[in-house]
RNA sequence: GCGCGAUUAGCUCAGUUGGUAGAGCAACCCGUUUACACCGGGUAGGCCGCAGGUUCGAGUCCUGCAUCGCGCACCA
């Protein structure tokens, strides 16, 4: 028996080389597994961002993945996971950003466009480089020739592809339209990265003057500087006279003129049953102010202060303005009523900043628009909800599709460009009033590209194509698309799947993948997100890998972790599954020693309770029951086959006969050999390092054995 | 406001089509002549959130409620 086996198994001193054995047989590359691997069998990671490091939350994703394509790859197919990174543009350039600040007191404007995406560049170069040796860390059997990143040459061709043929399509356009402006981030974002807080406000009714005669009621006092009407419902008897009249009014030294109009979308009671119209500052609002031409003035600007022509507020801080025309109100009588209230407040996911809802010119794809291809004739959104309500994707757990549905029927037309640096800028050149969609720019003097950049979700809405090659018509596009399961965080339903499945839809006329599996979050004991601004709560993955093991880890990810349940994790448990390592290591030994000078017979059996556990643990699998499985190979290898089996085979090995001796150093063999296959997919580096010592002919890397079902 | 999830042993969670309540960890007791103390053997611990209903039988199905967590919408 190997003198390893006589001391604990110590994963620090393992993990390492059995990685680079894997690595160098090539294994984690489809194209040169067997002949037997036929059947495509794909996964592409979710990229994680280069914003720095990885989390727990990577972990599991990463455990949850490798497992699949571990089992499938024993199973005999092509199996290719895909690893790449996302340069998450606003993520990315505010991280550094903030550093800048802290380190420099400088802003990106200091440095100008060249040189702080010459410091991005070179955050996002270690940053990726230290997610790859974490991804490694944890075992991940992912083919590193493919790798990609969301911002490399071969996705810039895609994403300008991308946007150029929606825009032939008219699905991309640009028009002036209220968005949500983030005056820290100074830019845009779209609807889905912001966050909403509840907090305390207060509700002020009033009227704009004296001689107005409805009173309104509003939480953005400061806002009402930018009124150009009063919306009332058509049939509210106490306002109906006055629809359609007109008034002048100074309100707060701005001179406003305020038309009574009747809409619909007023609910007569709500407040006062009257709506004070600001155009400029509320995507309500500016569609009321369309349906009845009213004109839209725009009173706070980017920096979140107030404009010229506002009267007493003018270059103001829009949380100063609110105070002073509060004061203004009380002075002058107009104040009817002051009420406390909770409300919603939309920051940025990135910034924390209060949003400001500004009239811009952006880029914007189009979900309602029907548009013509290959014959059809559909939406955006009918081909999201086509995908999921046809079956051809499965979202787990089910409940989510339910979540999915619902997204896309609140959904609005998704804008794409930033008024950020990092990131894919946006493929449009002007001159004068000419403008050139393409992939380069025109031939000529004086063009001038669009100086914004797209959300970040544009690139990774094409994943899964652009990393298989697209727009060209490759071999592997062929081959592994679409893909067969993409495994993420529920956070990211709308983010990112719901997006993929539009793309995927517009561009390719299929779907981007069959099955969804969604993970939650990981959370520390106490159930709360683990973050970065409390270290003590946060268990850092490569520090348990390095303690514990990678396969530890990977255990403790998944046992006790239904599909879309959030995990709470806790040191204590990654120590447990350290100990099965070891205890697996133990077995081993018993094993090698009781069986010494045996080599394990073809034909072999193992017993009843192993087979059946085995087709359970592989019904599971299939139905994505991971936490099933692996605590079922848990379970059996140290209950029965420890607990039971080498108990129960110590008298027959000291006084059987010959035969009873020889019979039973075989089954012990098979059944560790069978285990390890099985146990293979959960905690593959422990397995591989016992595997090199199985007395079996003819060997292979455990990687690449065959399911033992 | 609409919706989703959770509620089972001290803790973390299983419990697949209804059929005598389960695991891991923690606790307590015992055990060290060898596979393993990163261990073994054992013990204790549960009105399965509450109230109704269906059923011969409910943790499981139905209705209502409560508490916690989350998503979406509204935010005049």
């Amino acid at each position: 028996m190997n003198e390893k086996f006589l001391k604990p198994y110590n994963s620090a001193e393992t993990e390492d080389s059995i990685y680079k054995a894997w690595l160098e047989s090539g294994y984690f590359n489809p194209d040169k597994l067997p002949d037997r691997h036929k059947t495509p069998y794909t996964i592409v990671l979710p990229p994680p961002n280069v914003t720095g490091t990885l989390h727990m939350g990577h972990a599991a994703m990463l455990a949850i993945e490798d497992i699949f394509i571990r089992y499938k790859r024993m199973k005999g197919y092509k199996t290719l996971w895909v690893p790449g990174t996302d340069h998450a543009a606003i993520a990315t350039q505010s991280k550094v950003e903030k550093d800048l600040e802290k380190k420099e007191g400088k802003r990106r404007h200091d440095l100008g466009r060249e040189e702080f995406l010459k410091r991005v560049n070179d955050f996002a170069l270690a940053s990726h480089d230290t997610i790859v040796n974490q991804v490694k860390k944890m075992g991940s059997s992912i083919d590193w020739s493919r790798e990609a990143f969301t911002l490399d040459e071969k996705r810039t061709v895609a994403v300008r592809t991308a946007f150029k043929t929606m825009y032939d399509l008219g699905l991309i356009y640009r028009g002036h339209r209220i968005v949500n402006w983030d005056p820290k981030g100074q830019t845009t974002i779209s609807d889905d990265e912001i966050v909403y807080e509840e907090r305390k406000s207060k509700i002020y009714t009033f009227k704009y003057a004296k001689n107005f005669p409805i009173s309104i009621a509003t939480t953005r006092p400061e806002t009402k500087v930018g009124d150009t009407a009063v919306a009332v419902h058509p049939e509210d008897a106490r306002y109906k006279r006055f629809i359609g009249k007109n008034f002048d009014v100074d309100f707060a030294g701005a001179r406003l003129s305020i038309k009574i109009v009747g809409d619909t979308a007023v609910d007569p009671e709500y407040g006062t049953g009257a709506v004070g119209v600001t155009p400029a500052h509320s995507s309500i609002d500016a569609e009321i102010a369309a349906r009845h031409n009213l004109p839209t003035i725009q009173v706070i600007n980017e920096y979140a202060k107030m404009m010229p022509k506002t009267g007493i507020v003018e270059g103001l801080k829009v949380a100063e303005a609110r105070e002073k025309i509060v004061a203004w109100l009380n002075e002058n009588g107009l104040m009817e009523k002051e009420e406390e209230t909770t409300q919603n407040i939309s920051t940025a996911e990135r910034t924390g900043a209060v949003i400001e809802p500004l009239p811009k010119l952006q880029w914007f794809i189009a979900v309602n628009k029907k548009f013509a291809k290959n014959g059809k004739e559909r939406t955006l959104k009918e081909i999201m909800i086509e995908a999921v309500e046809s079956k051809q994707i499965k979202i787990m757990p089910e409940q989510f599709e339910r979540v999915y549905f619902n997204w896309i029927n609140n959904l609005r037309d998704w804008c794409i460009s930033r008024q950020i640096w990092y990131g894919h800028r946006i493929p449009v050149w002007y001159k004068g009033d000419e403008v050139h969609v393409g992939l380069e720019a025109p031939k000529g003097e004086d063009w001038k590209q669009d100086e914004d950049t797209l959300d970040t979700w544009f690139s990774s809405g094409l994943w899964t194509f652009s990393t298989l090659g697209w727009p060209e018509q490759t071999p592997d596009l062929s081959t592994f698309h679409p893909t067969d399961v993409l495994e993420t965080g529920y956070d990211i339903l709308f983010f990112w799947v719901a997006r993929m499945i539009l793309m995927t839809g517009c561009l390719l006329d299929t779907i981007p993948f069959k099955n969804v599996y969604l993970h939650g979050l990981v959370l520390d004991k106490k159930g709360k997100k683990m973050s970065k601004s409390k270290p003590e709560s946060n268990i850092d993955p490569l520090d348990m890998i390095a303690k514990y093991g990678a396969d530890a880890t990977r255990l403790s990810l998944i046992i006790g972790n239904a599909a879309g349940n959030d995990l709470k994790l806790s040191e204590d448990k990654i120590k447990g599954y350290r100990n099965f390592s070891n205890k697996l290591w133990n077995i081993t030994r018993f094993v090698l020693t009781s069986a010494e000078g045996e080599t394990l017979e073809e034909g072999t059996e193992v017993s009843k309770e192993l087979k059946d556990t085995l087709a359970d643990v592989t019904t599971d699998i299939e139905n994505y029951r991971l936490y099933l499985a692996a605590e079922k190979l848990y379970h059996y290898a140290w209950h029965e086959f420890a607990d039971k089996i080498l108990e129960e085979s110590k008298p027959i090995l000291a006084n059987g006969s010959d035969a009873e001796k020889k019979a039973r150093k075989q089954f012990l063999l098979v059944t560790l050999v069978t285990l390890l296959k099985a146990l293979h997919p959960f905690i593959p580096y422990v397995t591989e390092e016992i595997w090199k010592d199985m007395p079996i002919s003819d060997k292979k890397m455990l990687i690449i054995e065959e399911w033992p079902v």
